[in-house]
Order: structure tokens, then sequence, then C-alpha cells
DNA sequence: TCTTCGTTTCGCTGTATGGCGAAATGAAGA
DNA sequence: TCTTCATTTCGCCATACAGCGAAACGAAGA
């Protein structure tokens, strides 16, 4: 019951749930979810790391950068359940909604100027 | 999201997960949820209203006892997508199955005798 | 009306967690 | 080897929450 406690607790704070729903469009860098929401990097890297340890999300490493995704077909049914269970009740949320449209603009910014923005903080 | 935000943060604490379980096998009073897992009264009473706000369970009262019951299939789809993951993810679960055993001789035992001795601390 | 008693609410304590900034990490480039 | 820089870890603070016991609640019975 551990790995299942990982998970809920995982998905008991808002900014993870909204971190999960914006990479349904594809993975993305620390730095971009960084500016997604306006925290300090070092907050967005913990939530990172609680998602990561749940199997909620995934992670690879290029050039400076380091990529987070969700997990694909191979991952656990209960995580995929999560996930699937997660989409279906938020994917019409105004505020989810509100994190796509600006997930757009971010993904139209040259990269390193974000970076470089969010990591001067 | 907030609705969303109550159940999460509702699945997140093993006590309630084990909650939702027992009452798998039908409705439970507070005092048998409190003889089940030896915590105080108050404990349980407190867990059972966080699980009602969430809407994860229903509520009924007769004579003196409270019961406890999953909600039925009118209730929200989330809320329903919510307990059937929970099912499938913990139903092989030792922890679970030791907690339905012991639901089989509490439900043996008269309900009065529980009480009484429950409520005493 | 006064008890009784299962349940809930209140007040408290200790622990867990989200947030930040500063420092550490580590890989790539000079 | 020494910088650079995105990311992570650490230390700290404020808030949230699980647990308990005591007191309040409220419905049924005396």
């Amino acid at each position: 019951m551990r790995e299942f406690m990982y998970i809920t607790k995982a998905l008991a704070d808002a900014t993870r749930v909204r971190i999960l729903m914006a990479l349904r469009g594809g993975e993305l860098c620390v730095c971009q979810i960084t500016e997604l929401f306006g925290m300090a990097p070092s907050t967005v890297s913990k939530h990172l790391s609680i998602l990561f340890q749940a199997g909620l999300v995934q992670s690879r490493k290029t050039d400076r950068w380091v990529y987070y995704r969700l997990p694909g077909r191979e991952t656990d049914a209960t995580v995929r359940a999560a996930l699937a269970w997660l989409t279906k009740a938020n994917e019409n949320e105004p505020q989810i909604s509100a994190d796509n449209k600006q997930i757009k603009q971010i993904l139209k910014t040259d990269l390193a100027e974000i970076c470089k923005r969010q990591c001067k903080k």
C-alpha cells in the first residue's frame, strides 16, 4: 500500500496536479514549468521529485536541461489509471485551460531565454 | 478543481483509504470502525467527516448509531472513478485483507457491546 | 424534565509539508 | 583546470494536519 500512498500524496497538491495536466501536451523542462507557475526553481524541482518518486513522471537529461514527461504505456497499471482519472476529472477545468494557453506562449519562446530569466531568481 | 482536490486530499491518508476499503463490504457504524483501527472515536469521526466532505461516503442515522457507506451509482462520476481506482489498486493488499478478516469478527459481535467498549475510552 | 450514550466539536501537541533563498551538484565548454 | 549554469539539495519558516482527551451535542428512554 506504500506505493499507492505515494501516488495519492503526490496528487494531493494542486500545483502537482497542474504539472501533470501540463505535461499532457508533451515534455517540458524544469525552467519552463517554473515560468508557468511563477515559483522558485527549487520549489518546482521538489514537486517534480515527489511526482517522480510516485512514478507519475519520467525524466530525461539533454544538454543543460532536464525534461519531464508523463510515463508511457509500459508503466504500472495503477499509475496509468490514476493519470486517466486525473485527466478526465480536470480536462475542462478553467485553471487547466489557462495553463495550456500559457504553455503555448512558453513553447514559442526561446528556451535559453526562459531559463536565464528563471534561474536568476 | 477544488472538489477534485477534496477527493485527492481525502485519499492521501492510509487510514481513510482503509476505511473506504472496509466499507466495500457494507455499511459500518462509527464505533465499529473505531474498533477496527483502535483509534479514538474523535479521530475516526474526523476522518469520516473528511471523506464525507469529499463525497466519498454517505451516512445514515438509526437509533443511537450513525452508519457510513460508500455512495451509490447516482453519485458524481469523478467520485465513482476514484473509488473504482482505489479498489482495483488495493483489493489484494495484505493490510486490506487483514482488515476484512477483522471486520468479519466485528460483525459477529454485538453492536452495543462494541460501542460500550469504544466509547469508554 | 433529566439521564444516557454514540457521535461530533474543540483545544491542544507533535509531525509533515509547501514555500523560499543559499549553497551544492554536475556536466559542458573555455 | 576553471567557468558557467540548469537543476537539485539543504536549512529555514509558516501553515496544515493526524492524533488524543475533554467537553458539547442531540436523540431516545426513564
